[in-house]
This record gives C-alpha cells, sequence and structure tokens, in this order.
DNA sequence: GACAGCTCTGGAACAATGTTCCAATAACAA
DNA sequence: TTGTTATTGGAACATTGTTCCAGAGCTGTC
C-alpha cells in the first residue's frame, strides 16, 4: 500500500483488462454477437482462454464491461445540457446512436437490467427529471419509465440489426416482416395489418424520438410550479 | 390432398406440439430458464431428443411457441374493454401478471421482439390507440411507444425474478441492490443513490401502471376532436 | 547469484448444451 | 401381407463457458 510504485506497471506484454474488452468490442462489432466466444477473443490476443479469466470474471462480465466502456461513451452537448428536455432527448439519441454502431449493445442492456450501464443511464435520466421539477415522489417511476422505454426500444434495435448481421439488408429484412404480418388474419389483427404498410417506411430514430417526447409530454402535467431556472 | 379423413387423428400417443410446449412450460415455471433442456425436456415427455425435433425446429421456436400461449391467454373484461385508455391499462396489467407468474415469459418477450407474443400485444395497444382518436400518421409511434416500455419493463422483472430464483427473497435481493447502489460515488451518482432508498419499498405494479398512465397522459394532446363515443 | 513467493500465462481437459443422424418401429394404404 | 410413410428414441457431434494446472516471468530477501 505504502510501496514507492504500487503495483508497478507491469510488463503485462500485451494482456489486461482494457486490452481484452477493446478486442471484445472489436469482435462484437466485426463479426457479431455471436462471434465472441473466449477461443475468439484468445486467439485475437494470442493467448489462451485461462488467461482472460484471470483478469475477468466471466462472459456476463466482459459484455457487462464492453457495453459500460461503450454507454460512457456517451457525452451531451453542454449548451444543450442546460435544458432538461433537451438533455433528455439529446442523451436518449446517444443511446440510439450507440446501439446503431454497436448493435449487440441493445440486446445486452435489455439482458441484464441491473448492470452498470444500465446506472449511468438511469442516472443521466433521473437527473433531469428532477431539474424539470417532478416531485420527488414521482421520480422514481418517471426516470424508470423513460429507462424502460428505452431499453425496450433498446432490445429491438438490437434485433433488427441482429437480422442484418446475415448480410441482408435492412430494407429487404423490413419487407420481409411486413409481408409476413400482410398475411396475418385481418379479424384479429387489424391494427397490425394496417402498420406493416408503414413499416418499411418508418424512421427508427424518428420513432425512438417520437416516444421520447411522448413521454415527456406526459410529463408536464405533474411538474411543480418550482420549475428549474431558465 | 383429397382424402375424406384429411390428417386423419394420428395416435400421436403422448407426443404432439401442444404437449411439447406444455411440458416446457411445466420446467420453465417449476425450476426456471436454465432448467429448460432439451434433455429435461426429453426425459419428463419420457422420449429422447430427436422426436421433439420432428415436432419444433428448435429452442427458438420451443420457446417463442410457450410465450405466445401464455401471451394469447390474457383476457380483458368485456366491460372495461368499452373504454379504450382502461382497456390498455387493463391489458398491460394482463401483461405484468403474466410476467408476475411465469417470468421467463420477461426475458423472452424482449429477447425476440418480433415473435408472434409480441404481435398479439402490439395489436391489443394498437387497436385502443386508434378507438382513442389518435391521427393515423402518429399511431405507429404510439403504439410502439407503449409495446417498448412494455417490453423494456418486463425484462427488468424479469431479471428480479431471476435473481430470486436461487432462492434468495425479493426483499433481500432488493436490499442487496439498493446496498450496493448507496455504496456509488455520490458525485456521478446522485440520483441513484437517491432512489436506491426507494427501491426496496417500492411497488412493481404500481411503477409499472404509472409508467402506462405517463405514456396515456401524453398522448391526450395528440388526439383527434372525433373522439370516440362513450 | 540462489532461493522462495507471487502474478500471470497458455493450453489441455471437463461438463453441458443445441442439434443432427440414423436405425428401428408404429401406423397406414394397397 | 407388403411397401411406404410418419414418428420415435437415443447415440453421436460440434461448440460453448469454465476449470485446472504446470510452468514462466518477475520481485524481493538472504
Amino acid at each position: 500500500m505504502i510501496s514507492k510504485t504500487p503495483t508497478l506497471e507491469r510488463r503485462t506484454s500485451a494482456l489486461s483488462k482494457e486490452a481484452i474488452i477493446a478486442a471484445a468490442i472489436e469482435i462484437l462489432d466485426g463479426q457479431g454477437e455471436t462471434a465472441l466466444t473466449f477461443r475468439a477473443l484468445a486467439a485475437r490476443l494470442a493467448t489462451g482462454s485461462g488467461a482472460i479469466y484471470w483478469h475477468i470474471a466471466d462472459k456476463q462480465a466482459l459484455l457487462a464491461a464492453a457495453t459500460d466502456h461503450i454507454i460512457a461513451g456517451i457525452t451531451v452537448d453542454e449548451v444543450v445540457a442546460k435544458e432538461p428536455r433537451q438533455a433528455i432527448r439529446a442523451f436518449a439519441l446517444g443511446v440510439f446512436d450507440a446501439i446503431d454502431t454497436h448493435p449487440w449493445v441493445g440486446g445486452q442492456l435489455s439482458r441484464d437490467p441491473w448492470q452498470h450501464a444500465v446506472l449511468r443511464i438511469l442516472e443521466a435520466v433521473g437527473g433531469r427529471v428532477q431539474a424539470l421539477g417532478v416531485p420527488a415522489d414521482a421520480q422514481f417511476n418517471v426516470a424508470t419509465a423513460i429507462m424502460s422505454f428505452i431499453l425496450g426500444l433498446a432490445g429491438q434495435y438490437a434485433l433488427g440489426a441482429r437480422m442484418c448481421e446475415g448480410g441482408i439488408d435492412r430494407t429487404t429484412a423490413l419487407d420481409e416482416i411486413a409481408a409476413r404480418w400482410a398475411q396475418l388474419d385481418p379479424e384479429n389483427y387489424p391494427f397490425v395489418r394496417l402498420i406493416a404498410t408503414q413499416l418499411p417506411d418508418h424512421d427508427d430514430r424518428e420513432q425512438f424520438l417520437a416516444g421520447i417526447d411522448l413521454l415527456l409530454a406526459g410529463i408536464e402535467p405533474l411538474r411543480h410550479a418550482t420549475a428549474p431556472r431558465g
């Protein structure tokens, strides 16, 4: 503890927790979720699986760490951050873009809702909900509602991306789903059949923002008179 | 093709798709998600894994079919169904209760968002959104937003239940999480630390309904003058 | 420099799983 | 009966996450 060179930068040569996570992210981004195995990871790091386990507990921890690394990288413009509503929108879009770039993040977020990355999201959203003047006894429900919406849509986009992994174009993938929906029983699925026509042309980003705006509009009646400055 | 007795009720003795799904649900409910393996299923059905594959494509299809069976069982009281807002609330609570009884449903719903069970939810929600007088060009975004919220929270409750699988009491599990949150850095996680105190006492069902109500309140400004009768 | 103790490595070995394959059987049609 | 198809049961396979362990390299003490 009092040593002059605490844990002196050892020549861990290549291997370290950070290096492992970086390699994992490369595999996840490049070849998709299913390609991340300890063998593939060991091969890329030119080592054995045992060495990896020295640095990381198990696969779940590895995925959580990788996800946290991505989510931690989300930033909100300082100017925008002044206005809570815009800050929530901006942060949510940051999550959206992160999932767009790293589709596996979506799956991981919705799979393990109590990992650290989710806390980052909850904190980012919750802080702004406070700033919006939502009364204390409603903050919990409001913040978790927004977070749940984000995680829910995250899972959906993740699947969309997973489908495209097989080299299938996004447009043709959506067309395929729309065609399947259009063949459903008109008696029991009128609504699904109706929106099947809108599915291929819809804009994910706009859909995402529309949901956020819906929740923000729902917050309005709850707000205290003591609105935040500005 | 033109035979008098098309596919005449064969003596499939015990094995059939329905019997397999029923057995799968029993295992899932009784021993949890991880206990459902083709070997365990074959043992319970007193057969081999090969026989199961004759009736069902793969494990994903099995889980999707089991989930669909549960979701299809959700009903909304006829009287309540007359009022779209109440109908949405009632159906959402139906999903909540289904996940409460069959925790694995939550995980499965958020894992594969385009399975049939999700379409049932989308149809149930979407139909009521239409009835609420939401203009056509907003119906898609509104309905998917509500569905995403439901799926997102579903995933969260599923994990809560997964934790309790190990025989851990729900209260102690939440206490444990709250304690971990309370130890976070006060600088970066003020909000999470704050709601950590509320976490152990909160009511899942109320949290769920609060989110739905938030979304429903957000819909109000969108509604057409041509409100539904009643 | 030699020795002991620690951290860390690499890969073999293990247990479990989803899936495939196939020989054997049951049900039916001619 | 005989041939054909539908269905079964379980062995076999490939792949995975994980554990184990023999040893290599570093650090500090005599």
